[in-house]
DNA sequence: GATAAAATTCGACCACGTTCGACTTTTTAT
DNA sequence: ATAAAAAGTCGAACGTGGTCGAATTTTATC
């Protein structure tokens, strides 16, 4: 019987996620003490880190379930054929909404995954790459039908895009954008303009217009 | 006699700041205690709580000085007649140095500015907008003299090209750019199809596509 | 100059994340 | 079946960042 560790070992991992989630949840993660995680999963405070090498980790581990989740959800609703820019805003939005639902988790797992500690940066270039890809069969498919002129780059166009989604969390975090319809209205002139680099056709607008002016306001203005 | 105290807390402020930075070049942020700096500035543990809320703080004052200085070289060693792809790209490669320099400085550095936490918002905003204030200048100029096309919005422009400067940090902390070389060839592509977007030529070239092939298979290769 | 009020200093103290090594349980070898 | 090895468990102990209140120094008031 090889299995009894394996499988305990298993139960155990899941345990420590499911008792730290629900803690995290209730009191916030830097509120919630290892050794509270310990007893709410039903073991000593040491074994933790049996299973994970650092408080951080339990949490980013919970991440990537999600992110599967998240995935995998937003793949049965994405429209494959949708126009590209349709199909980009709601890659970002999902990730916008998975990041915001709780700020400090999403500041944590965004801090990780853009700015990775050297330890981390296996973990990092997974997530990214994930979605990196994910961006990538958009464009990939654009293409296919001729929505893109073909005389693109694809790595350089996710590049611009993969840059656009870090502003637009960055603009979050930072205040500069205060709420999901300040971030779809701007993403939507941003991809536009990208894709226009990229061989899409873009045009203003009007409602558009006034948003613009008033972020520019609120970031262009100097403090002192 | 009211400025004795303004003195001595102006020069226990520096005292504080010179002796962290010493310990931290000398053994990192984490390994450097409060106790160690408190010590190595001749004051109590306590007292430095009476200048700086967390350790954090006092690293960033540290480099909220830093970059006073950094931008005072910079403007002093940019020529504002020079291609605008060229300002840019000093620009951006200044940064790239700044932050690289000490690879834990700068990642601190950079996760308080582009994903503050909420008490540091104000301190992020801050930094983000002398950033985003070069750019912009630097746009400005270009199209005064008429290097870009008049019709280009300054926001998004500027917004376009933040967005690129997060993603090639991104990318050196995640380890996708190995090098400074590579940053500024990755750098000179995208901005010049950003340009091209707002209103400059682009075209491509031939070593630049090696390393984007490059490039493509460390970036878009899944792991497993 | 004396005294009250305010600001500042300090290290003992607290709670926490992490490490350690003694102990228990499971696996492997004979 | 049994012993040795390996893997896993545990909470005491350690060092840390940050708090607190008593003590000290500076400022304000008369």
């Amino acid at each position: 019987m090889r299995g009894i560790r394996e499988a305990k070992k298993q139960a155990t991992r899941q345990a420590i996620i499911e008792a730290a989630v629900r803690l995290f949840a209730e009191k916030g993660f830097e509120k919630t003490s290892i050794e509270q995680i310990a007893r709410a999963a039903g073991i000593g405070k040491g074994t933790i880190y049996g299973y994970f090498r650092a408080k951080e980790e339990i949490f980013l581990a919970f991440c990537e379930d999600e992110i599967d989740y998240a995935f995998a959800a937003l793949a049965e609703k994405n429209d494959p054929e949708a126009p590209v820019l349709e199909q980009l805003l709601t890659l970002f939005i999902s990730q916008f909404r998975f990041v915001t639902r709780n700020q400090e988790f999403g500041r944590l797992l965004m801090r990780e995954m853009a700015l990775p500690r050297s330890t981390g940066r296996a973990q990092s270039r997974e997530l990214n790459g994930r979605y990196v890809r994910g961006v990538g069969e958009i464009l990939e498919r654009a293409r296919g039908r001729g929505e893109l002129s073909g005389c693109f780059d694809p790595l350089t166009a996710i590049g611009h895009l993969y840059a656009l989604h870090l502003l637009m969390l960055s603009s979050w975090y930072s205040g500069y954008l205060q709420n999901e319809a300040e971030v779809t209205a701007m993403l939507r002139v941003l991809l536009r303009q990208a894709l226009a680099g990229i061989g899409a056709e873009a045009e203003p607008s009007r409602a558009e217009r006034e948003l613009l002016q008033q972020l520019q306001e609120r970031t262009l203005a100097a403090e002192h």
